[in-house]
DNA sequence: CAAAACCTTACGGAATTCCGTAAGGCTTCA
DNA sequence: TGAAGCCTTACGGAATTCCGTAAGGTTTTG
């Protein structure tokens, strides 16, 4: 089993929890880390002091405070944490459940498993502690149709910065501008406002501003 | 002490921690309910039983699923329970933390306590326990200003809906059209733009898109 | 290798939004 | 009680978006 267990997540309730299920399961030691400098911090101090964690339970999504961070979210430290420890086992805990979210985490920034934090969340995450300490993947049960379905109208990296950049309020023309500058292609307005179209007809839009509302709702952006 | 708590939410791991938190305070019986439908059932079956609960402690946000849900969100829940049940204690224990859901919940749907899932919800939580046991509101500290600080740029119900409708794709010729179908005022186009106008001012957005997006984030659509 | 399909870009007209000004009514304050 | 301030509504012009069509290039398919 694993020896040494770093929890970072900003729920103290979670936190108890996670720390019941990993002393059921024999881990030696447990760590806790409330946001994701701490945590980063001190699995970087644990390697300098020959005793490295060799499991991170991590959730996404955390409380903004007054702090000065480098590292704002859960992918943020998964990204970091694979970059820079790639042996060092990563298991996403989060509530967030949108296949996008699910399959950027395992397939983009490495994560050995994602537990969604659903009502049977307690008994999923014994079962991925198990998985990935016996070198396997693990996705929740109800998670796992996003790993594998090859939706024919994916949406691209492209897509969600477009529709970020209308849902901060930038313009056609701006954004044109801006795509043009940064050498992203296709940069037209005509092209940016056919994309846009193209996004409408796929979730049912009726303007770009419900487009937004209907990506933020889906998590897309 | 409460005599006869319900827990609902549909995190494992918050169950099981609240479940600790009132276990040590000397509740005698502790339920749990995963959803709303199901909690309201429980309350009212308990009344029917002549076991009523005492106290009810509920998050906010619920996962959707499959079922036919009358009661879709906590807040649905509290008005609920409060409008049935006008001396049941309620503790809305949330990670939502803008100060017009906290003044919605306690000023307008009756909960007696507002507990922040923050890093010191699980110590907040005993003392919101204790103090609506003894007849007392509270709120967590960081929360406190929502229900005292008269802000002079509120946002009333008429931004939240006319928002709402302009986040939902209506145009406002046809929001123009609803209002005075439903004889909301002010009704006018004019009226619309302007009220959509001084809300852009007042959040900075740059135009009806962007500020979709900041309401959002401020969870006040 | 050629045809078909798709993508990117441009263009123009219709529709809507943005922006500022103005008039009348209501509320507040001196 | 009257003036000042604010709100609602209307209006018009400028700017942008929406919508459809078309041309050229690239990719895919037979």
């Amino acid at each position: 089993m694993f020896r040494k267990v770093l929890i970072v997540d900003d729920h103290a309730t979670t936190n108890d929890a996670v720390n019941s299920i990993l002393s059921n399961l024999g881990v030696q030691t447990i760590q806790k880390a409330l946001y994701c400098d701490e945590a980063n911090l001190k699995v970087q101090k644990a390697v300098l002091d020959n005793d490295p964690f060799d499991l991170i339970i991590t959730d996404l999504s955390f409380k903004e405070d007054h702090r000065e961070s480098t590292l704002t979210s859960g992918e943020d430290l998964v990204k970091k944490i694979r970059s820079t420890f790639p042996d060092l086992a990563i298991i996403v805990f989060s509530q967030e459940d949108h296949f996008q979210i699910v399959r950027t985490l395992v397939k983009k920034c490495g994560a050995n498993a994602y537990v969604w934090k659903s009502r049977e969340g307690n008994r999923e995450l014994p079962r991925a502690i198990e998985a990935v300490y016996n070198g396997d993947l693990f996705v929740s049960r109800q998670l796992e149709r996003a790993l594998h379905q090859k939706e024919t109208t994916e949406i691209t990296d492209y897509d969600i910065q477009l529709v970020s950049l209308l849902a901060n309020g930038y313009s056609k023309k701006e954004i044109s501008s801006f795509f043009k500058s940064e050498n992203i292609l296709p940069s037209s307005i005509s092209s940016i406002e056919k994309r846009q179209n193209k996004l409408q007809d796929q979730f049912g839009a009726a303007n770009v501003t419900h487009l937004v509302t209907l990506m933020k709702d889906a998590k897309l952006i």
